[in-house]
DNA sequence: CGTTCCCTTGAGACCGCTCAAAGACCGTGG
DNA sequence: CCACGGTCTTTGAGCGGTCTCAAGGGAACG
């Protein structure tokens, strides 16, 4: 709620820096003038700030266009799930527009700019433009997909696998979108929310991180993660692999 | 693998059973004839029958008709995580769709009957019909917001919570398809599968429930669950109250 | 230069695990 | 019809992974 501002100076959609990385196809790619129609401006939001209210009426879709966010849950006596985390190009607030009320809350982590697009024209878009439509099913397919494997993880991975896969998880997401360099990538959050994330206390997530490094195959220091030995590290992690093909941007 | 058959005998869209059910809202309803044009037929399983094989590549999509299944992953050492279950009007096989390869299994628990539609066929019924469409995203939206839910019982639910939540849970999705009487509502699941939902162990799941029905808000035996009290059942679950508002159905 | 937030470390408690075995239920075949 | 084997549930014992509580150190910031 706090430190939120809309600006009037926007990225004309033509202009997305994003439209220019590998991973959102060519093939793929809607074109930008329907992206354009869609979207109404932009949001800005500092560390901290609040993208999404849980339990508000949610009136806007969200494209990240810059920054770090994540979506979480709480209970009433303080206790926090961080459900995953979004970087640029991943859309936000589907599910709420299906329902009345936002069953989660989105909160940046960096200072972020999201695209704004109004949650009241979307069914009129489907209808106006099938590959829209298409588009945003296959973004909400695919993130079922990353909730399915963090399910996964929560569920039947040990707390070291746990810390391995979501560590990978995050540079491999970062890598996609270049934000890495030289198996290097600076991760914006506390150990709090990779706690809250993993389901484990702050305490024993910092010590699994501990085991971790001296496992060896990273280095974690400074908030800057290095991936030394990438196989070993999704070894640890069983990680299913899958072929990172390219996806819409919307 | 086994026991599965594909019948010549197939249900009208018109007449399926499912249209008349409350839940799928009539003015939500799309046409029976649209649904009537995407399928292409019938899939019969028997109880452990394989409706979609991990790591296969998925040329279906699904909707049950009736009987209950769920999804699950696997690792390589035998641990099994499900992920959620299905029951009639859920649809299944979006993810893989998207992507080339299964990231899950789905597997019956009961004799099941599935509605089958071509997946290649996926893109051009979206040109075709925007509100099929619609339709599909929002039901891949409120999907996610079942696995959002899913995470937070593994990552921050205790035991008993968790357990709570699951047959609250499954007791409610149950009701909107009117398969509960007087409270009740038989379970196909074995304790094994609900541990594999709620990632605990066996041993652990049966103490729970017994911990559970010593509460007195449940009564659970030969399989069958009579919830006594939904009110302190929701609460031991921290339920986040969601309305059931009608949904489509595919 | 103090305050605050975050990371780290240690100690002890507890929740959920594994191992083991007995009882209950069910289908099958003798 | 009963004996048997297999699967599922239940119970007990002991271990260990993860938790909470507590305190110290380091870095950032006013």
């Amino acid at each position: 709620m706090n430190a939120v501002s809309q600006s009037a100076m926007t990225i004309a959609c033509a202009k997305c820096p994003l439209r220019s990385l590998p991973i959102f196809g060519e093939r793929t790619l809607l074109d930008a003038s329907t992206v354009q129609a869609f979207k109404i401006g932009e949001l800005t939001v500092a560390p901290g700030g609040t993208i999404l209210l849980e339990h508000a009426r949610a009136s806007h879709l969200f494209t990240v266009l810059s920054g770090w966010a994540f979506r979480y849950k709480t209970f009433e006596d303080g206790r926090r799930q961080i459900i995953n985390y979004a970087l640029p190009g991943d859309f936000l607030g589907l599910q709420a527009s299906m329902s009345e009320v936002m069953g989660h809350g989105i909160e940046a982590l960096t200072d972020s700019v999201l695209c704004v697009f109004p949650r009241d024209k979307l069914w009129s878009f489907f209808a106006a433009d099938a590959q829209l439509a298409y588009d945003i099913t296959w973004l909400a397919a695919s993130q079922e997909r990353t909730l399915d494997e963090q399910i996964v993880s929560l569920g039947r991975r040990t707390a070291l696998e746990r810390v391995a896969y979501l560590l990978w998880y995050l540079f491999d997401k970062a890598r996609e979108l270049s934000m890495t360099k030289r198996n290097r990538l600076d991760l914006p959050m506390r150990q709090s929310h990779l706690a809250d994330t993993l389901g484990l206390s702050v305490v024993h997530t910092n010590k699994t991180l501990q085991k971790l490094r001296k496992e060896g195959s990273i280095e974690l220091d400074e908030r800057t993660l290095r991936v030394v030995d990438e196989e070993a590290l999704k070894n640890l992690a069983r990680v299913d692999e899958v072929e990172n093909i390219p996806r819409p941007l919307i």
